[in-house]
RNA sequence: GGGCUCGUAGUCUAGUGGUUAUGAUACCGCCCUUACAAGGCGGUGGUCACCGGUUCAAAUCCGGUCGGGCCCA
């Protein structure tokens, strides 16, 4: 066995890194918003699925002659690296200073992103690896404190005091984005309200901590259980403030015993209780999380201030039942902590009153594959809350923006002071003079700056004032409302377009069982080890199997025919170049053979185009695998090998086959070359070119005129091939056969029949169907 | 709870109204015929999830049921 795949790509990537592809500046621009990848940990197989695909694209149309942009990113910015760096290096972010978290994240992200390099650069990419930007450089903050501003200035972003999402683990504040429903394991806390009257009325919580909160009763309007107690009021048990039973269609009758509190504030329904009846406010749960009833604890965590009520609660026979259930809770994506709602200063940006506008922009773009537009119809229709934006944390881009202690003004620096760090200098209040100006000390969310990534990308490069729109987003299904949402928002408020033509979403990956990879279950496979077991031409090879949406499973058996194809293309090279007519011998093809390849090829580059053109990968490439296997290797070159076998053919004949077979081993190689880029180049080499075949172009059909007569030669190969093994399972070697055909089959035709399938004689005659039986055989009997 | 999506040989998959349902993989048989045994040839294997409807004709269109997955609440 002599092909070391590991030796020929590790060879390749070495040679394309001294000189990568050539840009060719074509009348088409492809424009690739290259997703950057997240800077926590290492590639996994979801990236070995969705990047590969890219490059394929890219890699087509740049030989089709297109300007291809495609770039590279990585996001270090916010949260996720934020976690990632204090795991890595085993500390708190809550106790260290802010520069040193930044330090230390600053660091870690460099160290991680030398580390992902490698790995993707393995995958045989053609993206700009050594020009990547990252989501947290200077350019980075630039760009999106500018746009922050421009927002800013104009009204569409704005600062409000008003209901917030808060983690109380992360402590900070987040957007409606990073919710996520979990069904988590709860208690309901059965309890009664003494009526100032007399009587009492039962309700049921699962947030007994909330009590101190509480500012009313509710109960659903039509619940006929409540209807003579609606109006009165009760005594809130412990604190004894009187709140009253009000109404509310919200209220599920079958939830608990029909009645509830109204707290400020359990959640999003409280609030919309609480302004619909301009309710009071007693908030005891401050910004980072901790409960101060005034009573019964200062400065408790949620579950500590919990489990102190409700011991007192008990001490205090107040509990009447108690009921253990499962219920969904709003969480933190990041973190699974449920969330809190507070009242507080965020910065928003407005999007409740764009939804219109946001859906007509999804329809001008053209989704792969198209149901997942649903998706983002569905998000934008379902919207509840302006873009929260700031957030409370130490790593992250910065507000830049100043406040004016003395005479209240809001203030930001100009365009030409930025990037800023609003902390590190203290301007001059422009209003009042004054010089008691304080820094917002909040960061971004990172979605406010990924949310530019078309922008980051073209501006980079130079290219912000040729290019607007790009061509294509690639992206993961899990990210259309927080990616593709934020971009195509931002595209909008900024500059009134599309931020892109396509966008492709990639399905996931599974395992082989179809399940969905997890750590925990210790089914998940590195893209490094496949590469290791099978190249990464395989990966690829497997990864563009899939139709664009489609969840892939990890299978072994599409590797397996990936690293066949590769293997397969090897030697056929090779056969093809141990061929040797005359050099340079410039004749038409005229042997039947030869023009019947010819045509075939040419059907297939012309399927193979069009199925390239509208991003059919996976189609496209399973016509190349047809004409590959089957017609050329198992036809065409064995009829090559007879032409230079048999004594039937002279030296012009030669010649030709020889010139046919290379013209069409190239062309398959160039159709091959954007899904497995190293086997082809390798062969290309084989072949005898010294120019990168991803410097070449597209092939272009060559149209012949072809009778089609000679399908039926093929027809019969097959068939005395078929007879032959038969023949050979009962120890019998065929030496002639009688073909009966109704097309009279010509000479030169019967002479290709006779080489290619070792026989002395082929008699013909005259039948209505294709037959071909054995005249003479012999006996591989010893005797 | 709402939405989207999928269900085709042991396994995976092609197939959006028209011969006998595509191919891969696995398995069995034969062949080491000088590119390739990581190959070639031949073969076994299917109630196209289930029920009903539309139609001359349904894997395909419609409705429902069951089951898987995802997104959103």
């Amino acid at each position: 066995m002599d092909l070391d795949l590991k030796a020929i790509e590790s060879k390749w990537l070495h040679k394309w890194k001294n000189s990568p592809s050539k840009n060719v500046n074509g009348n088409r621009a492809f424009l690739i918003d290259t997703p950057p990848p997240t800077v926590s940990g290492l590639p996994h197989i979801g990236h070995a699925f969705s990047y590969p695909v890219q490059d394929m694209m890219a890699r087509y149309r740049r030989m089709r002659g297109d300007f291809v942009f495609y770039p590279w990113g990585f996001d270090n910015n916010g949260l996720a690296t934020e976690r990632y760096a204090e795991k890595e290096r085993g500390f708190k972010v809550s106790n260290l200073s802010r520069s040193e978290v930044i330090s230390i994240c600053t660091d870690v992200s460099n160290e991680t992103i030398r580390k992902m390099l490698e790995v993707y650069e393995k995958f045989g990419l053609s993206a700009d690896f050594a020009n990547y930007l990252t989501t947290y450089s200077k350019d980075s903050w630039k760009l999106s404190q500018k746009m922050f501003l421009e927002l800013a200035r104009s009204g569409k972003a704005y600062r409000s005091e008003s209901l917030t999402i808060r983690c109380p683990a992360c402590k900070t504040a987040i957007s409606q984005i990073e919710m996520k429903d979990e069904n988590l394991k709860s208690e309901y806390f059965f309890l009664d309200f003494k009526g100032v009257e007399g009587g009492y009325l039962r309700i049921a919580t699962t947030r007994p901590e909330l009590i101190g909160a509480c500012v009313a009763l509710c109960v659903n309007p039509s619940d006929e259980r409540f209807t003579g107690l609606v109006g009165k009021k009760f005594i809130v048990p412990v604190y004894e403030n009187v709140v009253k039973l009000i109404t509310d269609e919200s209220v599920l009758p079958e939830k608990g015993t029909g009645a509830e509190m109204v707290c400020t504030f359990g959640d999003q329904n409280d609030y919309e209780i609480w302004k619909k009846n301009n309710l009071e406010s007693r908030i005891i749960i401050n910004e980072n999380g901790r409960v101060n009833d005034g009573k019964l604890f200062t400065n408790k965590s949620i579950q500590e201030a919990r489990s102190l009520i409700v011991q007192y609660l008990e001490k205090e026979h107040l509990i009447i039942e108690r009921k253990k259930i499962e219920h969904s809770v709003n969480t933190h994506e990041r973190c699974g902590t449920p969330l809190e709602l507070g009242i507080s200063k965020q910065w928003f940006i407005a999007c409740m009153n764009l939804k219109e506008e946001l859906l007509s922009q999804g329809e001008k773009i053209k989704w792969h594959p198209e149901f997942m537009k649903v998706r983002y119809e569905n998000w934008v229709k379902g919207l509840k809350w302006d873009w929260c934006i700031s957030r409370q944390r130490p790593y992250g881009i910065p507000i830049p923006v100043y406040y004016c202690t003395s005479c209240d003004e809001m203030f930001f620096p100009s365009d030409g002071e930025l990037p800023v760090d609003p902390s590190q200098k203290a301007p001059i209040c422009p209003k009042c003079g004054s010089s008691s100006v304080i820094a917002d000390t909040d960061v971004m969310d990172t979605w406010a700056t990924s949310s530019l990534t078309p922008s980051m990308y073209l501006e980079r490069a130079g290219l912000n004032s040729r290019y607007r729109i790009m061509t294509a987003r690639f992206q993961g299904h899990d990210i259309i409302s927080t990616w593709a949402f934020t971009t195509i928002l931002r595209s909008y408020l900024h500059w009134n377009s599309i931020p892109w033509e396509h966008i492709f979403i990639s399905g996931n990956v599974l395992d082989a069982q179809g399940a969905k990879m997890s750590k925990s279950k210790g089914n998940t496979s590195y893209p490094e080890e496949i590469i290791d077991q099978y190249g990464a031409d395989s990966m690829r090879f497997w990864a563009s199997a899939y139709s664009m949406g489609e969840d892939a499973r990890l299978r072994e058996q599409e590797l397996t025919r990936g690293r066949r194809t590769v293997i397969k293309m090897f030697n056929a090279t090779k056969l093809v170049s141990s061929f040797n007519g005359e050099e340079n011998s410039k004749r038409n093809a005229t042997l039947k053979h030869n023009v019947w390849v010819l045509q075939k090829l040419n059907q297939t580059i012309l399927k193979v185009t069009e199925l390239m053109e509208v991003f059919e990968l996976a189609k496209a490439r399973l016509e190349l695998d047809k004409f590959f296997w089957e017609i050329f290797c198992d036809d065409y070159l064995e009829i090559c090998k007879a032409v230079f076998t048999s004594s039937d053919y002279d030296v012009e004949q030669r010649s030709e086959t020889a010139e046919v077979s290379k013209i069409v081993m190239e062309s398959i190689l160039r159709m091959y070359a954007p899904f497995m880029p190293f086997i082809t180049e390798e062969c290309n080499e084989i072949l005898g070119f010294t120019e990168s075949i991803h410097n070449k172009t597209w092939p272009a059909g060559i149209n012949l005129q072809d009778d089609g007569t000679f399908e039926q030669s093929i027809e019969i190969i097959h068939m005395v091939r078929a007879l032959k093994s038969n023949l050979k399972t009962n120890g019998l070697t065929l030496k002639a056969v009688r073909v009966g055909s109704s097309n009279p089959v010509q000479n030169d035709e019967l002479q290709i029949i006779k080489a290619i399938s070792r026989l002395n004689a082929v008699e013909t005659r005259q039948e209505e169907k294709l037959t071909v039986e054995a005249i003479e055989s012999t006996s591989d009997k010893t005797t």
